[in-house]
DNA sequence: TTGACAAAATGAACAGTGTTCAGTAATTTT
DNA sequence: AAAATTACTGAACACTGTTCATTTTGTCAA
């Protein structure tokens, strides 16, 4: 009884061949181009079949979001050679803002856009943005364990680390930083974490 | 020749008159369906009139934007009979935290939706904004004159504290907080803050 | 009051969007 | 070969923002 092997790897088959056309259309156009129209043509079926594959759109932009994530975990493990713990921490915050500086489309879809979001609580597990939420509390862990944020706990301390850089990010790519000159607003973005990591340097 | 004069009136007026019909379908369905048809079908013109007082629809969510902007500066007010600077600052904090989360429609216009940001942009000038940021770098001088963060100075200080807090709200209202049980995200959210502003609290 | 001009408003048209579903085509089983 | 199952289609529904030729309304001088 080979046939529903066959046609269960068909049907895998057919949903990689309608993400990589998503990715595509994401990569050479922006995400918010990716249409289910658009997705048929590429892929030259009609627009109907991509619902016998994926219930709805959101579903396909948590699939680009997972993938994103890939991406990013992979980065993120470039601070891995640092043994100092509070050193770790300062260079992953600095690597998490320049991925989302240098890679905007795939930040979008990470943590701003609301359709995996929609997914992300609907699905009642996220084990893409787990592994990475581990990866930044493992290093949380070490700084608390070398002495570093005293009478903090590891999950909250790596939530609040998480929503600063995050919201240096964000409030980058939403552009709500018109109150600096537009040619200083990277450097300043930078700037921003580094005074904030500097005033949380100290073993109390 | 008041006739001109009344032409000025009567066009500020229908101004506002599509702007209290947006206003209306933003808090009765929420932005997202404020739509121009919808509009149009409200205040009973036609969709092309609307392009008569306002370039786009963008232009009409950054008005929105405004007024939910000068709600939140009320709001902050609030944190003005604190005398102590730092604990002024970790109210402001709080403040800002239970907005957001209060008022997720209104925190959306300002700070998440992409159309006011282009606007934002391409006018070049953001009184809201910078107003409700002239208001947090006040404070965080008052900070930095009773010795707190030294070292830092207010502007780069200020973008850090307003990056940390609009993380944590921007991250709950687009549900990137899945690795919390849902019962306990709020209050997590808040803990964060709190641990966040704990680890800062010191004159070096 | 009438004719001329300007300003204001219209609404159809364009080019899209996600999603559903009755009907057709292809494949597999009996 | 016929029946049953699975795969696929594409028109239809209900929307979206935006433009622009055309019509309606308002103003003003003759």
């Amino acid at each position: 009884m080979g046939i529903k092997q066959r046609k269960d790897r068909e049907r895998e088959e057919k949903k990689d061949l309608i993400l990589d056309a998503a990715k595509r259309i994401s990569i050479e156009e922006g995400f918010e181009k990716v249409s289910i129209r658009k997705i048929a043509e590429e892929i030259e079926y009609s627009p109907g079949t991509i619902y016998l594959y994926f219930k709805n759109r959101d579903e396909i932009l948590f699939e680009l979001h997972n993938i994103a994530f890939q991406k990013f975990y992979k980065e993120q493990l470039k601070i891995s050679h640092i043994t100092e713990p509070f050193e770790k921490l300062r260079e992953h915050g600095r690597v998490y803002i320049k991925f989302g500086l240098d890679n905007p489309d795939l930040y979008e879809l990470m943590f701003i856009v609301q359709a995996p979001g929609n997914e992300i609580e609907s699905s009642q597990s996220w084990n893409e943005g787990m592994k990475t939420f581990d990866f930044l509390r493992s290093n949380v862990q070490e700084c608390l364990d070398a002495g570093y944020f005293k009478g903090s706990d590891a999950n909250t301390l790596s939530i609040a680390m998480w929503s600063l850089v995050h919201g240096i990010v964000s409030l980058y790519l939403r552009k709500r930083m018109a109150m600096v000159p537009k040619d200083f607003i990277k450097p300043v973005m930078f700037g921003a974490y580094e005074t904030m990591i500097d005033n949380l340097n100290q073993k109390k």
